[in-house]
RNA sequence: GCGAAAGUGGCGGAAUUGGUAGACGCGCUGGAUUUAGGUUCCAGUGGGGGAACCCGUGGGAGUUCGAGUCUCCCCUUUCGCACCA
């Protein structure tokens, strides 16, 4: 499934379907499929094994995305696994301890990095597949088993390790590439070397001048030929081993017999179930130790007494499809039913980012998996995917009377701050004594900066918790905690109490009447009417709920300040209202609830229908026109909408600093944006 | 080492398509109310300057009438991968 998983989830490839997922997991996925388009071929040999048979039947396989430098090949290099390097050591214990010593080397990243390039001679030879030249082989700590067949060609002039390999052992360097303008220069690498995009074949024979591709062609070419190899994608992706040996997880229906071998559990008797009192000791196979989960099992072919497969399934089997049973929840018979046809692929998942390559890889795959057994239709089974950032907060510590450092939960610290306001340290509540402030970083134990939500549910109501998480930053960035942030929605949620309730308490209002407002009537109108298109953009398309609690903000603040009691005045305020309370219901929906029943409103907030945009009310009467001089803001003028070049021009000419700005000196030219701004250009 | 993202006031953040930088909120300053604290309300709040104005989105170049936004180089931070042939 690796070319599928690619192509599907790819950023610019034809068949990528995953167009709403974030670009950084498609990319980290696209990496970790890694799939790399090459040639793989043999180096025929003649070295045998202690019983006389050909290793590897005489072919040693490497893969390379550089089949063009084949002709610069001056060693090859195994990974200290390899058969051949296993051969070679056993009668040279020198390379043996040296095999050993690669294996016992460090896994860490740190380690990795700084890891030297080393190798040791195997004193074995292949043949070069187009030459028929001896190629000696070396063992190479950096080169990786696990990887194509665990054997690479060393072209040291066109592959930076390879020479630096060969510069440290002395192997010969052979050119056999060139880039128009440069020059090879044995002692020291350049980029140009390894760069496919400017190759041209040279001291390679029939391949002289060839660029990369046809080079590659032609090499491919020569060696399918002789039998000896081919092109290849190879990837990085790798097979998932499903099983652990861990109690918890989905036992494997398995019956081990000793005639049989491993024989399914017949359909009846699933599912296999877990004991109930199993307690791991932390040493072995906690179920293989466990006789009551073997008790009365028998061989489904013999009737033999048998035994259980022990392994459990790895715990990502389960997330990779346990949201379809969402889909049909009252469905016992089938693993998916339905449902699952009408609600998947799901609309919008959500998760960590640390799930890109783990889960999100795994079911995808196993979806892929469902959909060839004909449980699903679909291909993939999320179509949007967010992944929303982490709760962070400052950290505060002192020095402990032992010398240790001790973290202070931020809750328990009396903020300082100099005349600006910016933050300089902190006094511990209890006792008043100075804690240092730290770097915000996410909530953790170990950090003592985590803040326990239910304290603040319980001091303002779920509502403000609600709001201060939504607002505080965009759902996909980290949200930086903050008390006092928390106490500003708080504040805002009674500010809009009042608003609301002060407007009610004048009683009931008529109904709009939209053909009799006046100027400031419009006003306010278009005021909501532009928040209502913003807000429903926002959360619709955008998701940036910041921006769309930003926006209502700004037009409770717009609403107080229209102090209209008209009855058509407070008809406005009315529409206004019910706007508000419905856009701010699913964030604060408790306060919203008791708005909307408040406001004259019967049926239940819940099944009101979202507000629609009054396009016709968001045109503008009269707008500011910004005059820039040579791109610098030098005046504004109120004009009517739709304004024209030469007009703006007149008008921005009566204003004294724009006079004064352009004395002595000519206008060049004039740019209009419509509606917006006049950049008078003088020189 | 490779890949990606980010860098904007005292702070969280806004600026959606190259068009008024700093929306909204926090904090801070001053004032009103209050016995006081808290709450609430009003005004101010990027820097410099008496003002006109000048400077300002990590640093440096460039494109443009116009750049936080586009291009190139550099710095810093964060994240991902780990010798991938």
């Amino acid at each position: 499934y690796a070319e599928e998983l690619l192509d599907h989830v790819q950023i610019g490839n034809p068949k990528a379907t995953l167009n709403g997922w974030p670009d950084k997991v498609r990319l980290m996925q696209e990496n970790w499929i890694g799939k790399s388009e090459g040639v793989r071929f043999a180096f025929p040999h003649t070295i045998q094994d202690a019983s006389g048979a050909l290793i590897g039947d005489g072919k040693m396989y490497v893969f390379t995305t550089r089949a063009d430098t084949i002709m610069g090949v001056t060693f090859c290099a195994v990974a200290p696994e390899h058969a051949l390097a296993t051969h070679a050591a056993a009668n040279n214990p020198a390379l043996a301890a040296f095999i050993e010593e690669c294996k016992t080397g460090g896994t860490t990243e740190a380690e990795l990095a700084t890891q030297e390039k080393k190798g040791m001679a195997t004193g074995l030879s292949v043949m070069h597949p187009l030459t028929g030249e001896a190629v000696a082989v070396w063992v190479g700590n950096y080169v990786l088993m696990s990887y194509g067949d665990g054997a690479v060609m060393g072209v040291p002039a066109h592959d930076e390790r390879d020479f630096a390999f060969a510069k440290k052992y002395n192997l010969k360097i052979q050119q056999v590439v060139a880039a128009e303008g440069e020059s090879f220069d044995l002692q020291t690498w350049a980029d140009w070397y390894g760069d496919k995009q400017r190759a041209v074949c040279v001291n390679s024979g029939a391949f002289d001048g060839l660029p990369y591709k046809a080079a590659v062609d032609a090499v491919a070419a020569q060696l399918a030929a002789k039998g000896l190899g081919e092109k290849k994608t190879t990837f990085r992706l790798r097979d998932w081993g499903v099983s652990r040996q861990r109690y918890w997880g989905t036992p494997i229906p398995i019956i081990h017999c000793a005639e049989h071998g491993a024989v399914p559990v017949p359909e009846q008797d699933l599912p296999v179930v877990l004991p109930q009192d199993c307690i791991p000791d932390g040493s072995g196979n906690p179920l293989h130790k466990h006789e009551g989960f073997h008790a009365g099992v028998v061989c489904p072919v013999c009737g033999q007494p048998a035994r259980r497969e022990t392994d459990t399934m790895d715990t990502f089997v389960d997330s990779s499809w346990y949201f379809m049973r969402y889909c049909d929840p009252a469905n016992t018979e089938k693993m998916v039913a339905d449902g699952a046809d009408y609600w998947m692929p799901m609309d919008q998942y959500i998760g960590g980012i640390e799930h890109a390559i783990l889960h999100l890889m795994y079911f995808r795959f196993y979806h892929k998996l469902m959909r060839d057994a004909g449980l699903v239709q679909s291909d993939e089974p999320a179509t949007n995917l967010l992944c929303q950032g982490m709760v962070v907060a400052e950290t505060f510590s002192r020095s402990g009377t032992d010398g240790q450092t001790d973290w202070i939960n931020p809750a328990d610290v009396e903020l300082e701050r100099d005349e600006r306001g910016k933050i300089t340290g902190g006094k511990l509540r209890a006792d008043g004594s100075a804690v240092q402030l730290g770097a915000v970083e996410k909530m953790s134990k170990s950090k003592n900066n985590g803040v326990d939500p239910q304290g603040l549910v319980d001091r303002y109501g779920a509502d403000t918790v609600r709001l201060f998480s939504m607002f505080a930053a965009p759902p996909d960035q980290s949200l930086e905690w903050s008390d006092s942030g928390v106490e500003g929605a708080f504040r805002f949620i009674k500010r809009l109490w009042t608003l609301v309730n002060t407007h009610i308490d004048q009683g009931p209002t008529v109904v709009l009447d939209i053909t009799s407002l006046n100027d400031e009537q419009k006003e306010m109108r278009r005021l909501l009417h532009d928040a209502i298109a913003k807000v429903s953009d926002d959360v619709s398309r955008r998701y940036t709920f910041n921006t769309a609690i930003a926006a209502i903000m700004e037009l409770c603040n717009h609403l107080s300040r229209f102090d209209d009691h008209s009855e058509q005045g407070r008809a406005v305020q009315q529409e206004a209202c019910l706007a508000i309370v419905r856009m701010l219901n699913p964030i604060i929906p408790h306060v919203c609830e008791n708005l909307w029943a408040a406001l004259g409103e019967t049926t239940a907030l819940y099944s009101a229908s979202w507000p629609e945009a009054d396009e016709a009310a968001r045109k503008k009467l009269q707008l500011e026109l910004v005059i820039q001089i040579n791109g610098k803001v030098r005046g504004r003028l109120e004009a009517s909408p739709g304004i024209d070049k030469d007009s703006a021009l007149e008008q921005a000419l009566q204003i004294e600093n724009i006079q004064r700005h352009l004395e002595g000196v000519s206008i060049r030219k004039v740019i209009l944006v419509p509606d917006r701004l006049l950049n008078i250009v003088v020189g």
